[in-house]
DNA sequence: ACAAAATAGTTAAGCGCTTTCTTTAATTAT
DNA sequence: ATAATTAAAGAAAGCGCTTAACTATTTTGT
């Protein structure tokens, strides 16, 4: 059977009240008591449980993270990040991949809240933000990563997407380039970085259309589908611009399937800076995100939000980097 | 406050058993009873604790997981498989990356005890069994992913290591290769690949000897630096056959760094067939694992040892397969 | 040496559920 | 219409722990 407190106790010679005191390690007692209960809880291997001990008012020590997938190099190495700190300041993390949708998010979200998690990360879109709401209004912690809440009084940690797709622009602006297509996804820090690109472009007076843009889910086969669809449009553009990098390295794939160089043919950028952009080539030209700042970041406010020290609404912004490799070059004179 | 059985209770006028059997749809009562019930809860946005539930004997639908690093590809895609699949069965999973630390191993098997997780799943070394040994005797159910415990009555589920490295062997034997080097992980599985390997190499009348191979931790860098050692060693081999995608992944990289040319100077092979291996350049000949497979494995394994379903111990091996893709070539004359 | 103050340890209620018994109400049989 | 049977709902104990309130034991002061 379970061995429980009240067989320490007994085994001990003390009221479990008493164990209760040296597993929390407060109240006063002899030395040689505190010892000799530790000894016993040694020696018959017990494990105080944590599902009484939250039960009675104190926390799970469990933190929901709920990402789009976490097999997409860009959520695994932040939720690695996450786990880290988390496990540091005594937290676990009960992992979800939502795809993105609707009915994924809403049952985790229940599940999560039945666990009694301390408090959310929530990395995939709520595009219901009843969802989020409820929550709130529950005062459950909750603090979003890699974009908005679309509401008050809920925290962010992102990357500032805007200004990185500005940057992204701007690079393939710079080099000449100006029949650019974006590959976009259906998530608000897509968007942004859809929007910061715009205004880059705009901004060297050229004219931005809808239709230079295609929206699609993140992944590698999706990659290839657009750069074929953009294919099949004809009047193929002397860039693209990916809104992260396993789109970017599907795109990288299809193009080498069909004979058109990068960056000879076609310049590529993606967003994220993951694994992926270092091990492809060309090495891909790509927005750095500070995946380790943001994970730790996030871990932190929801800490402190949990343990009352942060009840604020911020949105924290870090800087995105250029990091220039080698699916991007000057445009040639040929082909302008 | 937090809304609990008893306002349920209350605001429909019966009492807390009522509306236990209706949350576990157990027991007999009216249609009217069982909506009326149903709609307070929803009315008070009620979650049934679990905590409270697992507390009087239920379970806790929590898996742990074990694996050296979520972020490494290879335990992200499988843990992306083993999260879906336990969620379909109603179950969440608790991440932990070890980075095969004893220190780690024991602190986190620790407290996914005290969180009374239903099973574990370890995708980590253990190289101090007696960790394993504790929760195999406190009989909380066990299974290995990815390699053997080293103890009796336990199950594992794998790939079939030795006949991987063996294949992977033939592959560069066929090729003519015969100066081989290989880069191994200090794990069980990976050693069994190396032994498979020389299985097949002896067979072929060659001579393998133990500095042909190089231990080290799995990371991109350090594939990059065992190729320094290689190369420093003089001496280059014609191939070499790294024991997991990232190492060759890291090989490739500093290969391409100082000019060699994979695979007109140098052949290479991974082991896993990650995302990495399909999108490096050239595309990286290696072991396949059935990933999906395993991972849903693993799980119904689990899951029926929780249930008492499954008290067996087997090792359950899937066959691997060679993907042959570009960084393997024929050995061409003027290296022989 | 004795009261006052501090320290050590205990009692008991309560956390939010499940479940076994009981009791009460509704059916069916006679 | 009434007893026998069955269905519906409730009472209460218990899961393993925490904690406030309390009692017993020491220690300290004078």
């Amino acid at each position: 059977m379970k061995v429980t407190i009240y067989d320490v106790a007994e085994k001990a010679g003390v009221s479990i009240a008493t164990v209760s005191k040296v597993i929390n390690s407060t109240g006063n007692m002899r030395q040689a008591t505190r010892e000799r209960v530790l000894s016993v809880m040694e020696e018959l291997n017990y494990y105080p449980s944590m599902m009484a001990s939250a039960l009675t008012g104190k926390k799970t020590e469990t933190l929901g993270l709920l990402v789009p997938d976490i097999s997409n190099p860009f959520f695994s190495e932040i939720a690695r990040t996450i786990e880290d700190r988390a496990h540091e300041k005594g937290l676990s993390v009960i992992m979800c991949s939502t795809d993105e949708s609707l009915e994924k998010e809403k049952k985790y979200l229940e599940l999560l809240r039945r666990k009694q998690v301390d408090g959310f990360i929530i990395a995939s879109s709520f595009n219901d933000k009843n969802l989020l709401k409820g929550i709130k209004s529950a005062s459950i912690p909750l603090v979003m990563l890699t974009q908005e809440a679309g509401m008050a009084g809920v925290t962010s940690v992102a990357v500032d997407d805007f200004s990185g797709g500005y940057d992204a622009a701007n690079h393939l602006l710079e080099l000449g380039h100006q029949k650019i297509a974006l590959i976009n996804e259906n998530r608000l820090s897509s968007k942004m970085r859809v929007y910061g690109f715009r205004e880059a472009y705009e901004s060297h007076g050229y004219t931005f259309t809808d239709d230079m843009v295609i929206t699609t889910n993140a992944s590698l086969a999706n990659g290839k589908k657009v750069l074929q669809t953009i294919i099949n449009n004809g009047n193929l553009p002397s860039a693209i611009f990916a809104c992260n990098d396993l789109l970017a390295i599907g795109v990288l794939q299809g193009a080498r399937e069909r004979g058109i160089n990068i960056p000879e043919d076609l310049s590529l950028m993606g967003f994220d800076n993951t694994i992926l952009a270092t091990t492809s080539v060309p090495g891909l030209t790509t927005i750095a995100q500070p995946i380790e700042e943001m994970g730790k970041k996030v871990v932190d406010v929801i800490i402190d939000s949990i343990n009352n020290k942060y009840s604020g609404s911020e949105r924290i912004l870090y800087n995105p980097e250029l990091m220039q490799r080698d699916t991007t070059r000057v445009l040639s004179e040929e082909r302008v």
